[in-house]
DNA sequence: CTCAATTTGTTCGTATGTATG
DNA sequence: ACATACATACGAACAAATTGA
């Protein structure tokens, strides 16, 4: 007659009133939960989760201290605020993803001319003989929303030296005209926030990010640009446009 | 003099060692460690992410349960294994991308005909009357992937059900002659597995995914399909080609 | 072969957090 | 709010396996 923990879904990792934040949080930045909005009672929701009264109270506590919702005893939970909208990246060419990074205020963190490569998997291309790396972070509005190290040959990095510590790095590579990039490829997958991302982006360790490996080829197929990024998942927001046929647009 | 808990960063959200196993797992994926190589040792580790060895350990069985990790008492830890690499998404247009989609062995988890809009913002679009919802899981080695909802105009919909609840959406879309897509696009984020979708992918409530929402226009300015998507974080990874000049593709 | 250093594993005690009913 | 159980995390000490001097 023990029947310890007779819940019906996982329960291996994080604590559920974490997850159950994490799902009511989404039903307010999607929408579903609209802002004002009264959301479900605390019984209502115990049942559709499947734990306990306290568990809800702790994950609209979270909330709470977000500013995402407001709770009323005798009234009920209210919908207080939203996340502001993301900034959607839609850069679909280097061109304009180097103009996109143009306004973007960047503080450097560290400068080091190694021998040490960026580690990658196996031989998709060639690597520069060495890498200056330049490790640092993106704010928008006061808040950082992107980390990361760009490994730069060094050969081009000496060119420029003075420019490279203090400027984006990608618009001064393509401004350079000695230097041409024939191939430029972006790989994005769902990452975790190290030691000092987490530091640096001000979340939690192990949080998810949105990782991207930006990758510039020249004329030989070696890489001259290797840029290794985490953007905070608050921030992150990609468009691909896959079709435009449409004659005009609007005034 | 009690000093209870003198760590330096933050400890709100999820537990120590699933944020450390998150962390290490990456430095696998990643390539940091390899494979058959011999980590850092419990007493680095320690001091590195300021916990207690307790802490390492829980993290390193995490890795172990998952064959990442292998441990020997007076050896070390060594790497055991790295996750199967991801398969990139590569389309950067409609036609490709329902090419790709072709091949997904997919189960129709759903189908209800309903008045009910996919909940969105703000009017970037015009919406169709009404939607039929079609609810489904995407497999590859028979493992879930991606789950979501289709919201497809009744209109379409009704001109070949019997295909429609049976075969991927996109591609037959694009087959009708009688439907014209004049601009379609893809917005990508990091979401977050709902009480369904966890289910469904196999993962835990309040993991992150990447959640992907592609819109497609007629001339008239209609969406008349839109596709909500969660990809389960494993599987997920992308490619944008921003740049292809090469002349020639090596034989 | 013995000894010491290294490294993982285990255990005790304690404190706090999480979750149920 | 309460009683209960279990999970998380620290510190510290000790045990057991491995390696090399």
């Amino acid at each position: 007659m023990t029947k310890v923990q007779p819940i019906s879904f996982d329960r291996r990792r994080t604590p559920m009133y974490i997850q159950v934040a994490a799902v009511m949080r989404h039903r307010i930045e999607s929408g579903y939960w609209r802002e004002g909005e009264k959301i479900s009672t605390a019984v209502e929701l115990m049942a559709e989760f499947n734990v306990a009264r306290i568990t809800i109270q702790q994950a609209v506590r979270v909330l709470q201290d977000q500013g995402l919702l407001s709770a009323f005893p005798g009234r009920g939970t209210f919908v207080s605020g939203r996340p502001k909208p993301k900034l959607f990246d839609q850069a679909s060419n280097l061109k304009s993803l180097a103009e996109a990074v143009k306004s973007n205020v960047v503080k450097i963190a560290s400068v080091e001319e190694g021998r040490t490569l960026p580690f990658l998997k196996d031989g998709e291309f060639d690597f520069a003989p060495s890498y200056a790396h330049i490790r640092s972070v993106q704010y928008k509005d006061n808040e950082p929303f992107s980390v990361g190290t760009v490994y730069l040959s060094t050969e081009i990095f000496e060119r420029d030296k003075k420019r490279f510590i203090k400027q984006p790095t990608l618009p001064l590579i393509l401004e350079m005209k000695r230097v041409k990039i024939v191939q430029a490829f972006q790989d994005l997958t769902i990452g975790v926030a190290g030691l000092e991302t987490s530091k640096l982006l001000q979340i939690d360790l192990g949080e998810p990010t949105a990782e991207s490996r930006l990758v510039l080829l020249d004329a030989s197929g070696v890489a001259v640009f290797i840029a290794h990024f985490h953007y905070s998942r608050e921030h992150f927001a990609m468009r691909r446009v896959l079709l435009d046929k449409s004659t005009s647009s609007k005034a």
